[in-house]
Parts: C-alpha cells; structure tokens; sequence
DNA sequence: TCGGCCATGTAATATGTTACATGATTCT
DNA sequence: AGAATCATGTAACATATTACATGGCCGA
C-alpha cells in the first residue's frame, strides 16, 4: 500500500511526541488545515493501516475509565517521514478557489456589482487573515513559545491571505476608478 | 439537483461564446486550472445535467463528418450565472499544499537538508511562474489582445507563485545563515 | 501515411466529507 | 445537572481523476 495524502501529516503529527487520533485532529484543525486538511473519516482508518505497516505504533493510555489509544512512530515510521522530507519531486499543489473563479467570470456582471464583488473577496481573505490571528496569538501568545517551523508556516499563511486581501481591494479600487472615468 | 463545482465553471465559460466540451476543457486547462480545476469525467456529464434544467443548449456543429456540439448559455443559465456571481456567500478556498506540509514539518530533517527543502520548493513556486508566463506570452503575447477578467486572473496567480518563491527563497536564506552562525 | 489534435463519452477507481453512534470526563 | 470537550469509529454519500474506447480531421 503507497502512502496516502494523510500517511505523511499523521507520521508528522508524531514526530514530537505521541498523540492519539483525536489528538492529531486537533493539531491539524489549528494547524496544517489552511494548507492541508484532514477529517476523522480519513485519519482513524489510516492509523490502523500505518500499524499494519509497521510505520507507528499504539500504547493504551486510558483516562480513567474511557479508552485512548497514543501512537508514536518506529524507526521505520520515521525513516519514512525523513524520507518523503527529502524526496525530490513535484510537490503537490492544488487550490481550489471560488473567489477568483468569480473574478475570472466577473465581467458577466454589471460594472457596480464587479467592485462590490471584489471587495467582498478581499473581505473573505481579510477574515482569515483574522482566523490565523487570533491562532497564532493562542498559541504564541507566551513570548516564551518556541518559534520552529510550524510558527513559521502560520506567518506564511498570515503573509499570503494579507497580500490576497490588498490585492483584492487595490483590484476594487482599480475598478471604482474605471468607473468614474 | 442544486449546482455544483463544475456548474459555474460551465456556465462561465459560455458567457462569451458558445463552445464545446472539449473547447471548454482547453479554456479550462488554460486558465482556472490554477484555482479550480475540471476534468471530462466532470464536464461531459454536467453538461448533460444542465441542458436537462435548461440551463444551457446544445446546437450541432459538425465539422465534416466529427461530430460535434456547441453549446450556449439560455436566459435562465445567464441568470444562474450572474446570481451566482452576486451572490453573498463565504466563497469556498481550499488548499492542498505538499511543500508547506514538508515545510511544515521539517524539523525532522537534518539542518543542512532543511535549506535544501525550502529552495527546492521556492524552485517549484518558480517552475509554476515560468508556466504561467509561458501561457502569458502565448494569450497576451499579441498586445492588441483584450485584458479584462481572465488577464488580471493570470496577473493574480503569477504575482502570488513569485511571491511564493521568494518567500521560500527568503527562508532558505534564513536557515542557511542560522547553520553558519 | 502517420502522429497529433479535435471530439465525445463512460467505467473503474480513488479520495474525502458528513453525519451519526457511543460513551466517559471535566468544567461551570 | 448540563454543556462542552475528550475519544473512537464507521456507513453513506459526494466528488473527482484516470484510463480507456471510439473515431474523424489535418498537416508534415
């Protein structure tokens, strides 16, 4: 069996420490989601696969009475990790992205409505922008928070929805002006 | 049956002329792809779908003896565009992004290997620019050629894939210069 | 004449989301 | 006591890609 889209975030969620599925759900709901989301309906099936395969393991670690299950990579689990890290190839990029697919058709519109529109996308981009603030100020709100890659990917996110939201509104305003002219 | 990905992609493409399947696949794969992509096992089937709700309609157009059938937005088709578009609804942006995941978990890697991560996907970011300048040059190469909504579409990817691969380059910078110190 | 493109379509497969079922613990 | 959260899991559904089948046209 090759590896999967989630394989890799699970074996990356366990890199620090063991997590159980409900765990690894969390991380990737705060975290790798704006870039690579994960669903229960994916994640519990491929921890019993990754087992199989002998890439992680499970520990019971009940609490109290209700059961929980923490996995933590093998040898072999990280030397699969490692090695995807490494791998060159054609990363994977797709977006799926409804706001400029109304940009691109937008001139079906009336001129008015075409800067109301690109507005209201630059708005969308700017709640995200808000989204990813106030995770990044839950989670690295202590000054004493270490700042790895994972901090550094939330700036990137941060970084590209801010430039989306200004392009948007410079596109606006782009617009406004034809329109007075 | 309420709309779907595809539908608004179809409906689009047809606001400027009639076109074929097939047309629309080019259209398609030289534009939205980028942002929202559509293959024949999506369009074929919807366009069926939509001639049935009446939304567009289909004419033959032979050429010789290929068959072969153009289809056109009908009034009620227009209309489900131009609302669609108007629309004020929290548009759909999703992403799947394997190098930030790599990027995101990089810390498995040796330091050396992290700076040659984060340039082999600012390199990647950059092979995505050349694309897309490449079809720049083939649809806008002629400057009488018209830039409205698709042209500054272009213009949105290809600023944001350079800002991609400078960032990454940026990063690597900063890493490379952490392994010296 | 042959390769590449125009053209339509579908079946098999892969992928992923949503909703639900179940039950314990912790906080207010 | 009740709500929120921790925790595991699956079945049904929705979505999308790939590969294939078929065949005509056009230019080198």
């Amino acid at each position: 069996m090759k590896p999967t889209a989630t394989t890799h975030v699970i074996l990356g969620a366990l890199q620090w420490r063991p997590r159980s599925g409900y765990d690894i759900k969390q991380l990737v709901d705060r975290s790798t989601r704006f870039f690579w989301a994960a669903s229960y309906g994916q994640i519990y099936p491929e921890l019993g696969r990754l087992e199989r395969e002998g890439l992680i393991e499970g520990v019971d670690h009940p609490t109290g009475r209700r059961r929980r299950r923490l996995w933590q990579l093998t040898p072999a689990g990280r030397e699969e990790l490692v090695s995807w890290l490494a791998r060159d190839e054609e990363p994977l990029y797709e977006t799926r992205d409804e706001g400029l697919l109304k940009f691109f058709f937008a001139n079906a519109l009336p001129a008015d409505e075409q800067v109301a529109l690109a507005r209201r996308i630059g708005d969308h981009h700017a709640r995200i922008v808000a989204r990813l603030e106030r995770i990044e100020a839950d989670v690295y709100g202590d000054p004493a928070a270490e700042r790895g890659f994972p901090y550094e990917s939330l700036q990137h996110r941060l970084e590209l929805h801010r430039w989306m939201a200004r392009w948007y509104d410079e596109a606006a305003q782009r617009l406004a002006a034809g329109l007075g002219a």
